[in-house]
DNA sequence: ATGTAC
């Protein structure tokens, strides 16, 4: 076992230093989760934290049962960036922040075409969340503009197609009311019993999963190029990794399901670890491992719960106070209690995370991306 | 997390 890799259970590990802050709730569910039928190994990552039920921040191998449950209801949820064609130098913030008025309404008819020819190429036939595609949704997802602040492998970085000079985008987003739909519906009928692997109530989720992750998929890409538009600007797809997934995976030689919630892959090249907005995001070529169920941190992780966040902050910041950032970044949040719930003092600091991934051999930092604008929403009170 | 619940 190399550093930063705790044996919590025979069954159990954890990937974090002694000294990262991990909620005992959130053990408690990881060491709980290994208990269901089928299950192999249980992976949490520094970022674990407690989820409903099932804790966040994990990746959980089974063989012969799949567990929707643990994927949760937001199938596909992930990560995107883009590399926009703005200068990172013509920005100038206050004009800047202005141009984002109409990027949370439906998509307009002249989008039409795109969303046809798109849904098209990715074999998604459902209709029923139309209206939902293209848009960024609530919770921890946001679009944040990024200029590349720290360079470690500069060759990386150039593999990439990544210039230093440009203004990038991430996108933070899902499968909004579809994959949730999926979810409802599963547990209505199965519960939290989990699915025989192979049978036709099995295939039939999966079938819906994946339909789901490309919907995500395509929901982050038409979010990107609305804001793309938005801001006057051209941009390339640089990466798109999905960190709420099950996916089939042998290990040991014998064919298994990877569940990953909050959990980014680290078998299918470089990825992203967004710090929350106001904190650095770190973009990192994987170090493919078993030990960590072939998976990394998707994020800082939480410090604090949802809702308590606004008690916690609210004496010393007040809302002017986190629309601005440490970092010079600015915040479009019009919702107070996201403004509280998802400010960066909620959240591990990202740096280390990613140092205790860095430790135990799982990843190698290409660059460091700091903030320059979240969007989150215009919400109810801006 | 969620075209946001009783």
């Amino acid at each position: 076992m190399g550093t930063n890799v705790q044996t919590i259970t025979e069954q159990v590990s954890l990937i974090a230093s002694e000294t990262t802050w991990i909620e005992g709730a959130a053990i408690q569910q990881l060491k709980k989760t290994a208990e269901l039928s089928g299950m192999v190994r249980v992976a949490g990552m520094p970022d674990l934290h407690p989820g409903r039920g099932y804790p966040i921040g994990a990746a959980f191998y089974t063989r012969n049962k799949i567990y929707p449950a643990l994927v949760g209801n937001d199938i596909g949820c992930g990560m995107s960036l883009w590399q926009s064609s703005l200068k990172v130098s013509k920005i100038n913030l206050d004009k800047f922040m202005k141009k984002f008025d109409r990027v949370e309404a439906p998509l307009d008819e002249s989008w039409s075409e795109v969303v046809k020819r798109r849904k098209g190429e990715k074999d998604i036939t459902t209709q029923a969340f139309d209206l939902s595609l293209g848009t960024i949704g609530g919770g921890n997802h946001f679009a944040e503009f990024q200029a590349i602040d720290q360079v470690y492998d500069a060759k990386a970085l150039k593999a990439l197609g990544l210039d230093k000079k440009q203004l990038q985008l991430l996108v933070h987003s899902g499968s909004r009311g579809l994959g949730q739909s999926i979810l409802v519906e599963h547990i209505r009928q199965f519960n939290h019993h989990g699915l025989i692997a192979g049978s036709e109530d099995c295939q039939h989720y999966m079938q819906q999963h994946d339909e789901a992750v490309r919907w995500a998929e395509l929901n982050r890409e038409l979010i990107a190029r609305r804001f793309l538009e938005a801001a006057r600007s051209e941009g390339h797809l640089v990466l798109d990794v999905n960190h709420n997934l099950v996916t089939a995976k042998a290990l040991d030689n014998q064919s298994g399901y990877l569940h990953r919630k909050g959990a980014t892959p680290s078998d299918l090249g470089y990825v992203v670890i967004p710090g929350s907005r106001g904190d650095y995001t770190y973009l990192v070529k994987p170090q493919p491992s078993e030990q960590s169920l072939y998976s990394l941190a998707h994020g800082a992780g939480r410090k604090w719960k949802r809702g308590d966040c606004q008690g916690r902050l609210s004496h010393k910041y007040k809302k002017d106070d986190l629309v601005k950032t440490a970092l010079g970044s600015r915040v479009i949040c019009g919702n107070k209690e996201l403004l509280y719930d998802e400010a960066p003092q909620a959240y591990k600091k990202c740096e280390s995370v990613v140092a205790d991934m860095a430790d135990a051999g799982l990843l190698e930092v290409v660059a460091r991306l700091r903030p320059v604008l979240t969007f989150k929403t215009h919400g109810d009170c801006s």
